[in-house]
DNA sequence: GGCTGGAACTACAACACTGTGACTCTAACC
DNA sequence: GGTTAGAGTCACAGTGTTGTAGTTCCAGCC
């Protein structure tokens, strides 16, 4: 009873393994853009709890990032994915076309878009944000570990 | 000789065409990421001279900053966009994928993208620029008037 | 139970970027 | 030469990022 496992990832490691800095993780999750859906903070000293799927998340958002986007868009973006994102991750493309978002699997829609969009597309395969996910959890946390926090991303990489 | 017709647009005018404030415009020639490539500014009280190409670059920096995208990717876009954009803007697709700018004609070229690509996509249809630089110049001047200044916008529009 | 060390959240401040508004100044135009 | 449109300058604000110091909680140990 003393030492239960604690489930999902901590702060630091949920921000190692999507790639960002602590404080980016802090700030996003003290504004609301990703925080932890496990465990939310409560004061200084509590701790964050980050479920398999927040990693995704925070990786979406670093994706999006890197490509160049403002940080203002994504929150609009994540509103919607949020709500939207089932576990079906792994071919799904996220359409962004000025202000909507739209989820797409196949790539005719995607094309139609392009011939008859106006505005700019922002394109985010949700496949590769997994597998960078997965890849880097394996990175950091080889199997071989027997320590708690390697067991919720084993059953993770193998969702 | 004293009052020869000024070629191309004046700085406000081609804010206004390309649907953003004086102070971007003036912000963005200042910091040179969209300048009059006519007649540069020279001190206080010179004049810009716009050319329509620039109306093209000006319109394309709003619809990326409109779709999310930060002026800091917008300003490496355009570094490679000055150099490479020809006269065929009319079905050309500008496409953006991580650090790297590419100017696509086909669709099936970005589907591969699509499929293969890591990161996120940005794509920008020039023709949709161009086509509402041309509305825009319409509205705002319409071609009854006389005035110096429609007659580079009539041989634009007809471009 | 009480002490202690470390992990991790919080508060505060500094900074760069992207503007925006107010105001000044001057080249262009008449 | 007087007027004026428009470039220059300065101060400031909002966003996002980062660093640093402080605070709190938890675990381990006695």
């Amino acid at each position: 009873m003393t030492s239960e496992a604690p489930e999902g990832y901590s702060g630091r490691r949920a921000a190692e393994i999507a790639g960002i800095t602590y404080r980016q993780l802090d700030y996003w999750a003290r504004t609301g853009l990703v925080g932890p859906s496990l465990t939310q903070a409560s004061g200084s000293g509590s701790r964050r709890r980050y479920s398999y799927r927040d990693l995704l998340e925070l990786r979406a958002v670093k994706s999006l990032l890197d490509a160049g986007i403002r940080l203002e868009l994504v929150r609009g973006v994540f509103e919607y994915l949020t709500q939207h994102l089932d576990e079906d991750v792994t071919r799904v493309n996220l359409v962004i076309s000025g202000t909507s978002v739209m989820v797409r699997t196949g790539e005719e829609e995607i094309v139609d878009l392009i011939r008859h969009g106006q505005g700019v597309l922002n394109i985010l395969p949700l496949a590769g944000v997994k597998e960078q996910v997965d890849a880097r959890i394996v990175e950091l946390y080889p199997e071989g570990r027997s320590a708690a926090e390697t067991v919720p991303a084993a059953r993770a990489a193998g969702n």
